[in-house]
DNA sequence: ACATTAAGTGATT
DNA sequence: AATCACTTAATGT
């Protein structure tokens, strides 16, 4: 089956035949287009997504709506802040909105401590994502509180364009800076300073990086 | 041609 | 670095 291959290919580490059939048999697959949200913030996770192909950004937000990225999740990966409200269905800390057209297989949080008993592989996988969503989480709070604008808008542009395989991207100056939470001038006037230094090439609502 | 939206700029805090 | 007020440029209808 083309879905249990795909499993295997995004998540070698789940690879337990059993719990491969567990995970097929409780897992319901779902579709979501661009822009559409995951996971919002308040919202109750009782499932817990497991991303096939696509991507995700995680959004963190404060008492006044201003939201910050925190970093993206992608095929093989699930966000560990979802993992913690997943446990116990808790209430989203943060939101995730489709970056990429995504496909992922759903899985009822009830089974979250059933198979953590059950199988080493699990209890793996999810003590491996929580290790790699914690550096990315702090990467992302070094990032905010040590480091200027313009290498805050450079390292957003980079992992942007690891993330889709392309130095094209397709974004306004708005975007940017609602993503970073800072305003559209500053954005426009660091990206200029950018271009002048040769590192991007700038156009309409898309920007190309230079090497 | 006109309206709409993205981006650029200077001044001010 | 943020905000304001305004201009200029690109794009859609």
């Amino acid at each position: 089956m083309i879905l249990k291959k795909a499993l295997q290919e995004n998540y070698p580490i789940l690879s337990t035949p059993d719990l491969i059939e567990e995970i097929m048999k409780v897992g319901q697959v779902h579709e979501m287009e661009v822009d559409e949200i995951l996971i919002d913030i308040n919202q109750n996770v009782k499932n817990l997504p497991l991303l096939l192909e696509g991507s995700v950004k995680i959004l963190r937000e404060d008492e006044q709506g201003n939201e910050v990225f925190l970093y993206y999740v992608d095929q093989g990966n699930t966000c560990a802040a979802t993992l913690t409200c997943c446990m116990d269905s808790k209430k989203s800390n943060v939101r995730a909105i489709v970056e990429e057209k995504a496909v992922f297989l759903s899985i009822p949080y009830e089974y979250m401590d059933i198979w953590m008993e059950k199988y080493k592989a699990w209890r793996d996988f999810i003590l491996s994502t929580y290790s790699i969503r914690f550096e990315e989480l702090l990467k992302a709070v070094d990032q905010l509180a040590f480091k200027k604008m313009d290498q805050r808008i450079a390292n957003f542009l980079s992992e942007k364009s690891k993330l889709i395989h392309s130095k094209l991207i397709k974004i306004s100056h708005q975007q940017i800076a609602y993503d970073l939470n800072t305003s559209r001038e500053v954005v426009s006037r660091i990206l200029k300073q950018m271009e002048k230094e040769g590192l991007v090439k700038i156009s309409r609502g898309q920007l190309e990086l230079l090497d």
